[in-house]
DNA sequence: CTTGACTCTAGAGTTACATCCAGGGTCTAG
DNA sequence: CTAGACCCTGGATGTAACTCTAGAGTCAAG
């Protein structure tokens, strides 16, 4: 039913929605297999690329490095014990972009206080978004 | 009673926190005036340059740019209607700083879903992350 | 005076992730 | 057959904020 026909990477990279710089970054960087070639030395692709470049757009906005999404793929591939990696790789994920919420927060937090604080006018001496940024912590 | 006495490189990059390397990268950058040089050129600083060092310190902490701190520390220099300016900029700050942890939240929420719905073990096939990096968006 | 810690400069290297370029070959629609 | 779109390689470039190196001069303690 799927197309098994050879994609040029122009249109791999159309179907994925990356650029083809970045398919052969990918591919020096090994996360994509090297592809066959045509006589001509054009890379022939199939649609199994696409997905896994979909793989590594989707991964990447969840904030994976591509290092990881080394990993993820895998793990991926491997028919035993992949899951529980997975699994693993995307609590640790998840953990970091809580702490990261987290510490957000806290500097969001203290920001805000400086900025109501803050009578947007008058003397630097008087900022206390000044104040705090240059006294010795009080 | 403050100590107006001259202080080397190391001894402000100690009490200020910083490396030595990153002070002169400062001073390059046009964060830090150049200093007065003693006969063989080593560099003379003055409590006031920790005290800046620290405000670049915390700006950085808040997420300040270096390019941003720049304007900070000119904005803060200014006797009339500089802090109208500081006060913007934190305003601006505060909102990009807000809508990263929106965008974080958004990232995280999906993560967990994918975590919560993963066995933990099995083939590759049902594990509900890998599905989800790799399927065409359902 | 010697030793070891400190400082100087100019410039290159690091990280992560691409993105762009030149100079050339290939493919395809008309 | 030809114009224009596409693809190839190897290497350079960019961003942000440092970090390091080599080779040489300086300073303070003993």
């Amino acid at each position: 039913m799927n197309t098994p026909a050879s994609l040029t990477i122009g249109r791999i990279a159309q179907s994925a929605g990356v650029a083809i710089d970045t398919i052969r970054f990918y591919e020096r960087e090994g996360l994509l297999p090297e592809p066959r070639r045509r006589p001509s030395g054009y890379r022939e692709y199939d649609q199994g690329t696409v997905s896994r470049l979909r793989f590594i757009r989707r991964a990447k906005d969840l904030g994976f490095t591509l290092d990881e999404i080394r990993e993820l793929l895998a793990l991926s591939a491997e028919r035993h014990g992949g899951v529980e990696g997975v699994r693993e790789r995307a609590a640790a994920r998840l953990k970091a972009i809580d702490e990261r919420i987290a510490e957000l927060q806290r500097v969001r937090d203290g920001l805000s206080e400086l900025i109501d604080a803050c009578p947007g006018h008058g003397a630097p001496e008087d900022c206390p978004i000044l104040k705090a940024l240059t006294e010795p912590r009080p």
